[in-house]
DNA sequence: CTTAATCCCGTAGTCAAGTACGGAGTCAAG
DNA sequence: CTTGACTCCGTACTTGACTACGGGATTAAG
């Protein structure tokens, strides 16, 4: 079993040691036991840990969000963990949603302002002041 | 014309007085003059000046870049504004892609979280840790 | 004319998720 | 045994978009 210093498990998943840690100031990552005077020892456990984070971050959630999604690491909480995410999920469309329409307003906008003939005014700038 | 207070406009516009003070330490919104030792007052100017700000935010610009879009206000800059726009368009949908990815592993997620019969790990944590 | 509500203005605080810095300690190579 | 790289630790800075605070001025209502 392999050890790392902090610097090589920052290496290994590709995060910044600063970055690794302020993730154990917020408690999502636990610091091992530091050998009197001497410097810490990381393993596979840890790695995992941030691997973990940065898979949950890519589905969009919150450190704080992840921290709760850790206490659930025994794998005895299915149901909470479920539930957890179909919250996330709710989310995730809402937003799919809100730019789905964002999408479609701009690419009006563009396509009128390709449009115009003899007008003072840009149909982008004034569509967005309702004038 | 009907003239507001800061307070009035804000209450019209449905924006937070120090809000509305902010846009102006940011240069998007223009302070009226002050009449000596008086009070400023607003009109639809700077009513329609806000509801552009915040429609422009709807569709994902940043204050930064609304700024810029209003540098294009006079109507005569057509071509750059939809430049601008179709930059955003193109983040949009990068954006839209993203999310998109996102609802599908949350939702496959909570699909395996139903179906595990006598597993101990629960598939979606597990899953974030490719465990 | 007084009083409460606003306004004005500058400064400072908030949140999330980091990033940076500086000084002291420690470790490995040469 | 020294040098350079890295670690440890605490504190402070960053970004974006606000939000809050405090003290003095002004205005509208009674």
């Amino acid at each position: 079993m392999k050890l790392f210093t902090i610097g090589e498990l920052g290496k290994v998943t590709g995060i910044h040691v600063e970055t690794i840690r302020f993730y154990q100031r917020r408690g999502l990552l636990v610091e091992p036991q530091r050998p009197l005077g001497g410097i810490r020892r990381y393993g596979e456990v840890e790695a995992a840990r941030i691997r973990f984070i940065k898979s949950a971050q890519k589905l969009g959630f919150s450190l704080d969000e992840i921290i709760t999604l850790l206490t659930l690491e025994d794998g005895t909480h299915c149901k909470e963990a479920s539930k957890i995410a179909q919250q996330k999920l709710i989310e995730v469309r809402r937003r799919l949603a809100d730019l789905r329409r964002m999408e479609k307003t701009l690419s009006n906008l563009i396509g009128e302002c390709g449009k115009r003939r003899g007008k003072i005014c840009c149909p982008l700038i004034s569509s967005l002041q309702a004038c």
